[in-house]
DNA sequence: CATGAATGAGGATTCATTCAT
DNA sequence: TATGAATGAATCCTCATTCAT
């Protein structure tokens, strides 16, 4: 029964994301969360239920915005190719935007218990259901090969996602993940292009289309 | 300054693997993968020098050995699709072959500090450049598209891999993995064949091949 | 300076007997005494100084009660053996009559740190002053034994009634404590008669009486 | 699984009835206790399963050794008042050679959870009883009332003793509580007495009788 | 080489109490 | 009077690691 709404929700989020992300989930106590968030310490209890709830909450909210978007925009194109591009262009840009972010939800997140994958586990399913809703509508409008098994499509799809996202926060080099975009899609365009397909080039990626 | 060698070296390894894989690393006390292993508490010490190592070595000898046998394996096959075929088949037959250690790279391996990450970095790396000279390969012998780049190659057909075998090890229902290699083959394969090239389609994937 | 009259007052005094009874004093927070009353937080601090407060005032009370009765119903009884009767059923009756403030009084007060049995103690040194001016009189009408030392008279009299509450609370069967009044009658009775003393014998113990 | 045996154990056990004679239950850390004792803070849990252990541990070990005495000091008296007169003179000796247990026992031991009392009652009830059966030769022998309820007597005498023991724990003047034991046989030994039991009285009460 | 008893640092969490409204 | 959101002090216990034998 914690709050989970509220102006200090938010900032409790957002001190947390800076906090793990500079120093590992098990090396961010809840004290420093609590001092960068301008609470006291007893009051991240108001709002969460214990320290693994933060993190699953910052899955929550963070992946949440991204999956709520992602129809919207995605819904209303008509190419499924494009449709493709512009979810490797959101997934990333969400990232891109974030570094800390990234960080935890690449790194962090993962380095947590059984508890806190069951935590983001619907999440994470809402996602998958729509990158496979892409493979299937890609195959039912005869863009992608007839004969695909979504399921494998999406695990090849967000696999890919994820590690080139993963290498990204990994890596010393500040290169530019959203310039990745564009070869990934590349990649697995023609993975998923139907035979013949005239043209499974990427149409050309821009920020916001 | 540990030993890392011995029949007791290798007991602990499997000890390790064993109750990793079933409490999970952080409910792995060291004290329970001594009586596992039939040692005594101290004795751990003398061939690792700590907890994180125990798991370190963990990917160490058995990423390893895939690491080793891949080359002499792959080296000797012209054809760079049946290569990739190969490499798929290896990877998934490792993980196959023994579950419980699938689950300890998979997951366990990931929960752990910056320190292990940064303790199979250099294994993985060699992964990393096993795959990419796989694509470089391809590309040079008219197999694959001239104008790949070979790291984001990479990035992709491991990271469908990666993210199959972890599927793998979550889901409930006990699927055969080596019967997710075609498939994934497949679009690994179209995503990587020169245009026009006649036939990127799986070459049969056997056992052993 | 808390106000320690009013209906709310009482409200929290009946809320804390029955939701202490329930789980025990270190498992009762404030809060949940507070919703058991119907009233805030905040409110129960209006009302007394701290949660063993609470305590200590169910134990003035609910004893001040019984000890502001239990004058007039002794003190027009001439025989000494009948107003030795009529306390040990005052006492067993008080008990009987509302379990859970038994369990409050026989074992949660009891939990408490010195502060509550110094809270406590003027109300009890009360009634331990009533129970010697029962010996005393006793002594000075001729029924008990004029040589008694009244305070150790006092020990065995409250120690006996008060070890037999407890054991009723803590009991598992649900026997009627009241019966046990005329048994321990008998046996301080004849601890307490003048030899010779020709009827130590209990007169017959009726409610109210 | 703790050890509960050895030089460390006995150690932590002294510290222990010091430390929270002085301080009470929970005011008595366990760091504070493990400095006492001379020991690590984590040493006490391989010896006690947790801090409530600690106090159980003191009163199984401190009244086992009443409970086991007191057998082979009354077994082989034939007079059932003199049984009744070694028994109370064991109960309060036993206390006033170590006031800081008796402090522990009567005080501390009952500030404690529901878990604590649940440790201690399988204890409590074979002292329960042993004094059961001495009523109960009493009155076999010819010496008490015939018809007499052991079980009530037992409360009687506990209660009695109890009381009277806790007394002399929270006076502040530091009288003989051996001294007492006399005066509260004569009352015991007069309630119990068959009647016209030529001498309910007394015997002489020596220590080490 | 091997042991395992001993160590002790480290932190999430609860809940009585306060105080601005 | 009454509220209830916010506070923050206070501590038991675990378990990786050591070291005397």
């Amino acid at each position: 029964m914690p709050k989970r709404t509220g102006e200090k929700y938010k900032a409790i989020i957002e001190a947390a994301i800076k906090v793990i992300a500079e120093n590992g989930y098990h090396g961010s106590q809840v004290s420093r969360i609590a001092r960068e968030a301008g609470v006291a310490e007893g009051t991240i209890y108001l709002y969460f239920e214990n320290k693994e709830d933060i993190l699953i909450s910052i899955f929550r909210e963070k992946l949440g915005e991204l999956i709520a978007l992602a129809p919207k925009k995605l819904n209303k194109i008509e190419n499924s190719f494009e449709v493709l591009a512009n979810l490797i262009h959101l997934h990333f840009s969400t990232f891109q935007n974030n570094r800390r972010l990234a960080h935890v939800l690449q790194i962090e997140l993962r380095q947590s218990d059984k508890s806190i994958r069951e935590g983001i586990a619907e999440v994470i399913r809402e996602y998958y259901r729509l990158i496979e809703e892409v493979v299937r509508a890609g195959m039912d409008k005869g863009y992608f090969k007839a004969d695909l098994d979504p399921k494998v499509a999406r695990k090849v799809i967000f696999g890919s996602m994820d590690e080139v996202a993963t290498c990204w926060v990994l890596s010393r080099r500040r290169y530019n993940l959203l310039g990745m975009a564009e070869q990934v899609y590349c990649f697995l365009a023609r993975a998923l292009a139907r035979d013949g397909n005239g043209d499974p080039y990427p149409p050309q990626l821009k920020p916001g289309k």
